[in-house]
RNA sequence: GUCCCCGUAGCUCAAUGGAUAGAGCAACAGCCUUCUAAGCUGUGGGCUGCGCGUUCGAUUCGCGCCGGGGACACCA
């Protein structure tokens, strides 16, 4: 037998030979087999007068029980009180005869399993090599616009591995709801003012001097410029520079009460808009901002708005002000302002305002979530912040929700887990434990040059190659762990290049395309022609394809991208499988022959797509 | 003390309340004169921290313990 499905682009729907039309404009095949599947169910159900609300519709572990799998008779049985495996019975013997299903089987404690005919599934391929970039992509969140804070770093750090996790699986997620069809918006905010930078500002004052002699003063800083380092003339990355000036501030501050007092007179200078002392403050932050873009453009990290604090931080006293008069906050006896929502929310109280009459942090996050308001009128607001802030975040958004700024259900908080060092514990510039990203990626790039082979590659070919593996390394090895998940980092396993890794599923996804560029014959890529028997590989990997788009949903519903990256490892296996196990260009059988080619044409199309999603890279070659 | 997160193979992690709890690493045994061996095939490895409950069915839900981490009013 030898069915032949031909797609029409003028009505853009599949013709099976058996004669059901699939609408496409929609749907691809597989999904309208899911819909028609569980009408089926519905109307089978309402035929016997057996109710089940909720069925689900899932794929059975075992592939040997089908593509689909139903508990709507556990879920009847409990309804009646019958045993399911009789009603699963039953649903079978009155289930309507599907052009798409080829077996209908019921096991054990009552399932009822569907499997899908070949030639039916073997038609989704065609709507992958349609659709291209777009396939696994939906439109459920359609008309959303949603807005995610994430990768907030300090402009007196560089970044670090904690920073990693936030920017890897803010990124991800931003591509994972653009695919689902919302419009998603990235901002940031850049903590650019306060005693920290104060102390950057100190610690480049005084240790940053070519000749050091005596205290640095910030006139003769501002007169005679030249004679302080760069991080050129230090040989450093302008983040380390700054990091390591900070980290001299910072000791400076706590050890020496006269620089503490220098340093306390640089913020109170800093609010009066000190010239000479604003001049310091961007000279120095210029350092900060220039290394940590340049981690972030490694990342291929996206922000559509800064957040400057400079810009916003005074004007939280006044929500605050507007609160006390409106009765929803209460100064305390010393003068500092009190929340209300233990009675309202559950939640402990904190204070909004010092009893000096300063802010916050929570002070400026009033005024900023009102900006974002303003600026974006988002459905929902994000905060991909760590865990330690989830009670902060939770106070903050009830009293916003008090004073009118956002509805407390249209903020989320999403923490993700801490990042601990494998057998070290917490990361820790006083442990002196702290892994910097672009260490890590150049570690990684280092131990990829070492494996490839130099025949191969130009120099600048091996480079760039490098580059994209070792960040495709770095970022999967993070995003497979679930969101909230606490993780133990370990450098070795996070630049893996074998199994579950990064670099398997580009090495696959340039397999796939290396094959394809080798194609020396005509191959019709809008037609499916079924060989007469499909091998194991071949079957699962069919079986498998399909699931792409359901595995996106699941992750833009959970917030969490390691379900794209499971998928896309099982997804590479299968096709490893046929690869190894069965020739693709080279088989003689020219109709097997032809199917490998679409098979092997629409994973690489898969996998990129998945990598796509995770803000991954995929080289040409490898 | 209160609240939140976590506990699954030696290690790192998966598993919309479903079927025999799965991967990767590590260990062991194999596969390159054929499309890239960053690959493939096979073996061993588990009272899912403990107990009780809900359910036809619990790693998943509820309660109570044990263990790890974090947060709890004028830090950011």
């Amino acid at each position: 037998m030898c069915l032949v499905l031909q797609l029409s682009f003028l009505t853009f729907s599949v013709r099976i030979s058996v004669g059901i039309i699939i609408p496409m404009e929609e749907n691809t095949t597989m999904q309208s087999v899911r819909e028609k599947l569980s009408e089926a169910i519905e109307k089978t159900l309402g035929k016997l007068g057996i109710e089940a609300p909720g069925f689900s519709l899932e794929h059975p572990q075992d592939e040997t029980y089908g593509d689909f799998s139903t508990n709507a008779a556990f879920l009847a049985g409990k309804k009646l009180g019958k045993p399911p495996l009789h009603l699963a019975e039953e649903l079978k013997e009155n289930f309507p005869s599907l052009d798409f299903i080829s077996d209908v089987s019921v096991a054990k404690p009552g399932f009822l399993n569907f499997r899908v005919k070949s030639e039916v599934v073997a038609s989704e391929l065609l709507d992958i090599l349609r659709l291209q970039e777009k396939y696994g992509s939906n439109s459920k969140g359609k008309g959303k616009k949603w807005l995610l804070e994430h990768t907030s770093p300090n402009p007196n750090k560089a970044m670090h591995i904690g920073h990693l996790r936030n920017n890897v699986i803010g990124m991800a997620l931003a591509k994972i709801w653009e695919f689902s069809g919302i419009k998603v918006t990235l901002d940031c905010i850049d903590n650019n003012r306060g005693i920290a930078i104060a102390k950057l500002m100190w610690g480049f004052l005084q240790f940053a001097r070519k000749t050091p002699a005596g205290t640095a003063t910030i006139d003769s800083w501002f007169s005679h410029q030249d004679d302080w380092h760069t991080p050129e003339s230090e040989g450093m990355r302008p983040d380390r520079f700054v990091d390591d000036l900070y980290v001299k501030g910072e000791k400076d501050f706590s050890e020496n009460e006269e620089s503490a007092k220098a340093v306390r007179k640089i913020v109170v200078d800093w609010e009066a808009h000190d010239k000479k002392v604003w001049a310091l403050w961007e000279h120095v932050l210029k350092y900060s901002y220039e290394g940590q873009s340049r981690t972030l453009a490694r990342l291929m990290s996206r922000w559509d708005k800064v957040w400057h604090e400079h810009e916003h931080y005074e004007k939280g006293k006044e929500f605050v002000e507007r609160g006390l008069r409106e009765g929803i906050f209460r100064k305390l006896e010393d003068g500092a302002v009190l929340t209300d929502l233990e009675s309202k929310y559950g939640i402990a109280d904190t204070i909004l305002m010092k009893s000096d009459g300063t802010a916050l942090y929570i002070t400026q996050d009033l005024a900023l979530t009102e900006l974002k308001h303003d600026a974006f009128d988002a459905g929902k607001m994000f905060w991909l912040i760590g865990p330690e802030q989830s009670l902060a975040m939770r106070q903050m958004f009830a009293a916003c929700d008090q004073l009118g700024i956002n509805r407390y259900d249209d903020c989320i908080h999403l923490s993700y887990g801490r990042m601990n060092i494998k057998g070290q514990g917490k990361m820790s510039s006083r442990l002196g434990n702290v892994i910097y990203i672009d260490d890590l990626i150049d570690l990684a790039k280092e131990e990829i040059m070492k494996r490839m082979d130099d025949s191969q590659f130009s120099k600048e070919e091996a480079e760039s190659i490098a580059e994209k593996v070792a960040v495709g390394a770095v970022k999967y090895s993070i995003l497979k762990v679930g969101r909230t998940m606490n993780m133990e980092f370990d450098i070795e396993s996070s630049i893996a290049f074998e199994g579950n890794s990064g670099p398997y599923i580009q090495y696959t996804c340039v397999r796939t395309q290396s094959l394809l560029k080798k194609l020396e014959e005509e191959v019709d890529f809008k037609k499916i022609v079924i060989p007469d028997s499909l091998n194991i590989e071949e079957e699962s990997l069919l079986r498998y394809l399909y699931r792409f788009g359901e595995t996106v949903l699941e992750s833009t519903e959970s917030y969490s991208p390691h379900f794209v990256c499971t998928y896309l490892h099982e997804l590479s296996k299968r096709y490893n499988a046929l690869y190894n196990e069965h020739m693709i260009l080279r088989e003689p059988d020219e109709k097997m022959r032809h199917f490998r080619i679409l098979l092997t044409a629409a994973t690489g199309q898969i996998l990129r797509n998945g990598l796509t999603v995770l803000n991954i890279e995929v080289p040409e070659r490898m």
